[in-house]
Order: C-alpha cells, then structure tokens, then sequence
DNA sequence: ATATTTTGAATGAGCGTTCAGCAAATATGT
DNA sequence: ACATATTTGCTGAACGCTCATTCAAAATAT
C-alpha cells in the first residue's frame, strides 16, 4: 500500500521556475488545465533544462520534475523525446519570427529605421535571456546532424536575411556607400549571432554591451543614417 | 569457439577517414605505434565522430570504430569518456591558438597586415573544414553547461581578443577613425563566430564566401587601410 | 620472462517508452 | 438533486535497450 502525497498540491511540489509556473497558473489550475496549456508547460519546462544541463543530459525525467508532473507525461502530451525537442524549438522559432515581424511593423516605413528595430530586438529582454540562448545554442550544437533541426534553426532564415538585404541594398543607394551588400548583410547577421553565443557563454558581456557592438557596426557602415542613439 | 579474422588486417577494415588514416600510418604501424601516436589517432576519430553524429550521439563504440580499433581502447588510453572528449577540445583549441599565432608571426610588424592575417587564417583550409567546424559546434553546444568545455573553447580568448583589441586600437588612431574600438572589436569578433556557425549549418555558403564577408567588414571599417586584395 | 598494449565479453547504470490502473471531470440516467 | 457510467488526464512501476566501464585473457613488444 502506497503512502500519498494530495495530488497537485503545489506547497508540496518542488520549487519550479518562474517561467513554468507562469504557464501552470495561466487559465485554471491543476487538472483541468488544458491540453496545450500543459504542452506549453512541458515546453518551458524543456527550455529550463537544456539550459541547465546541455542537450545531452536532458532527460525526460527532468522535465517532467521541472515541470512538476509525473515520468510519463511527456509520452502523453508528446509522443516522444525527439517530439517534445522538435515542438520546443518550433516555439522559439516562432516566437522569434513573431518578434523581429511586429518590431518591423512598428519601425514605420523608413529603411533606416526598420534595419534600427530589427538589430534592436534581437537583444530584446524577452528574446535574449540567458535562458533562450542557452537553449539556441544547444540545438544548433546539435543542427549539423538532425535536418530537422537544422531547417527550425535557419528559420531565422531566408525571409529574415531576405529583409536584412534588401534594407541593406536601400540604405546603400540612398547613401552611396561602396560595400558590396550581399557580403554586408552576411557578416552584419552573423555578428549578431556571434555575439548571442557570446552572450552564452557567459564571460561577463551583458545584453547592453552586445547591443551596442552590433550598433556600432551599424555606425561604420551606414555612417550617415545612425547616430549610437538612433536612425537619424 | 570464433572464427577469428588476422588482426591489423587493415584491407579487412572498415574503410578509415583520411584523417585517421594519416595518424595511423605516422611513425611505426598497427601495434608498434607509440602511445601518443594512439591518442592522436583516437582523437581524429573523435572528432570525426562529433562532426558524423554530433555531440549528444557520439559514442565510445563509434570512435573506437572510426578508428579501426576494439571497444575498450579508449578507456585505456584515455581514463574516460569525459577526458577524450577534454583532450580532443584541447587539441583543437591548441591547433587555432598555434595556426593565428604562426599567421601573425607571418605578417610583419604593420597593424593592418596583421590584422588581415588574423581575419584570413580563420577560414584557413587547413582549420575552416566542415568537419573541425562541426566539432567546435558541437563543444559550443554543451560549453554553457560545462566549465571545462566553456574555459577551453574560450582559448579563442583573452589573448586572442586583446590583440585584436590594440589592433583595431592601433588602426584607428592612424585612420582617424570615430568608432569606439571595444564594441568594433567585439562585433567583428562575433562576426567571424557566426559565420563560422553559418559555414557549419550547411546553406551553400563557402568558406571563400564567408571570408569575403569578413574582408567586406573590414572594408567599411577601416576604409584608410584596406582594398578587397589586402592591405594598402 | 616480463611489461605493455589490445581485445571483446560481461556488467550495470541510466534512460526512453509502455501500459495498466487511478482519479478528476463530464455526460447520462433517474 | 443525486447516482452511475464514460471520458480524459495523469501516474509510476516495469521493461528493454544503449552505452560507458571493467577486466581477464590474448597478442605483441622488449
């Protein structure tokens, strides 16, 4: 016979984190939580442990711990490990698509001030937390060998450096700058990648500076549309 | 009772990566080998394997495949799992750190031809292969979660980054130019990472290409000091 | 003969997956 | 209203597989 803890008695439970138990509280508690409200909770909860312990040490059992439910249920709501990986990096593509599109809407129609928002909110808080980062940086360690993944990462893609040129080319023409603009946009899109992986590691380099490098970059290349503090 | 195939047969074989191969037939063959002959050899295959299967795949069976040789091999020549994959990052962050010191020895003592060098050796054939990038990857993957791997592949690090740093400092006193030099340094820096990565994913880009992204960051940066062909 | 290197079978831990069963929620019957 | 049946969500023990590690024995070198 089985001594019983109450059931999702929440003060029993270990401590989850903050971004889990934001999705655990959204709609109702407990059981009656619905089907992708739980899914999403095993997301983030996915998310927390690849940033903690690397691609290859998540276990299906941490995230269910993390998400402070039982072994099974990620063969429940997903069907499989590779599943639950896939659906979670599926979200973060599509939150950053989600991202860098309504930052785009609101820049106006001004080249300048579009390429602006577009480096912008690549260091946005909501994107550019160690967290996501952490769980970036895992799949691509891991995207040469799974074409799936491969395909979900580069989905900051080919609409995304398709814009990023064409901004380019137009800043170009109307400032008579002699760089060679598919090279630009390259080693300008890769910069900011490079400096998330920065921010990865760690060694002290905060959202602010890594931000202002890629600013920077800005600067010298399209001297007469930016000043440090904004298209002009 | 087994039937048994002749040892060291190497016709018998599994066919080797030429890299393997080339450890291999170093100095003395098969069994004559000398230990630190061994450990190179199992190191390439490592890296073969990292780059074939990735990170979270790679096993001890496969390396021990991949370089022609008997499952217990590399508990024996290595104390681990754990240590192999320590020592084959650590020879690859000794190969970059010796290939960028040899190309800046190479350059004479004029900033701007060192600071061409330092740019160009990055997509060197011998260290931009598919093959190292996919490794190096693969380590990035798992480095935030791990110490170890984190302090190593930041070995293209600190001295690195600083003379990288008085370079650029050095240019733009000659050039009179207006950037503030730890952001510029920072983001060509990470734009050389990125398209590292890029180089990695696949999507049809070249190192030629790659490189030619690098130099067209140059280009606008340092204008006084640089044409596409080197510099001035 | 002794020391070194290599082999490959055995071991056991860890993990993903399965599934019978429990419990909450909901539907249906009275 | 209450009781009963059905559905849905979830649990956790059990299973089987993969893989790092160990080690006794074999092969080779000195």
């Amino acid at each position: 016979m089985h001594l019983r803890l109450k059931k999702n008695d929440t003060a029993v439970r270990m401590k989850l984190t903050p971004e889990v138990q934001e999705v655990a509280e959204t709609e109702k508690r407990g059981r009656k939580a619905s089907k992708e409200t739980r899914r999403q909770q095993l997301i983030e909860a996915t998310i927390d442990s690849l940033a903690k312990r690397g691609y290859s040490e998540t276990t299906l059992a941490d995230v269910a711990d993390g998400a402070g439910l039982s072994r099974g249920i990620v063969n429940f709501h997903f069907e499989s490990k590779e599943k639950l990986l896939i659906a979670t990096l599926q979200f973060m593509a599509d939150e950053y698509a989600a991202n860098w599109g309504a930052a785009l809407e609101k820049a106006g129609d001004k080249a300048a001030a579009q390429l602006w928002a577009l480096v912008a909110c690549d260091f946005d808080r909501k994107i550019c937390t160690k967290r996501k980062l952490a769980a970036w940086c895992a799949f691509w360690g891991e995207a040469k060998s799974r074409p799936t993944y491969q395909a979900l990462c580069g989905a900051r893609d080919v609409r995304y450096q398709d814009i990023f040129l064409a901004l380019c080319q137009t800043l170009k023409d109307e400032g008579d700058y002699a760089y060679e603009p598919e090279g630009m946009t390259l080693a300008l899109c890769a910069s900011m990648e490079g400096l998330w992986l920065r921010l990865m590691m760690g060694d002290g380099l905060t959202r602010d500076k890594a931000h202002a490098a890629a600013v920077e970059y800005l600067l010298v290349a399209f001297p007469k549309h930016f000043t440090r503090e904004g298209p002009k």
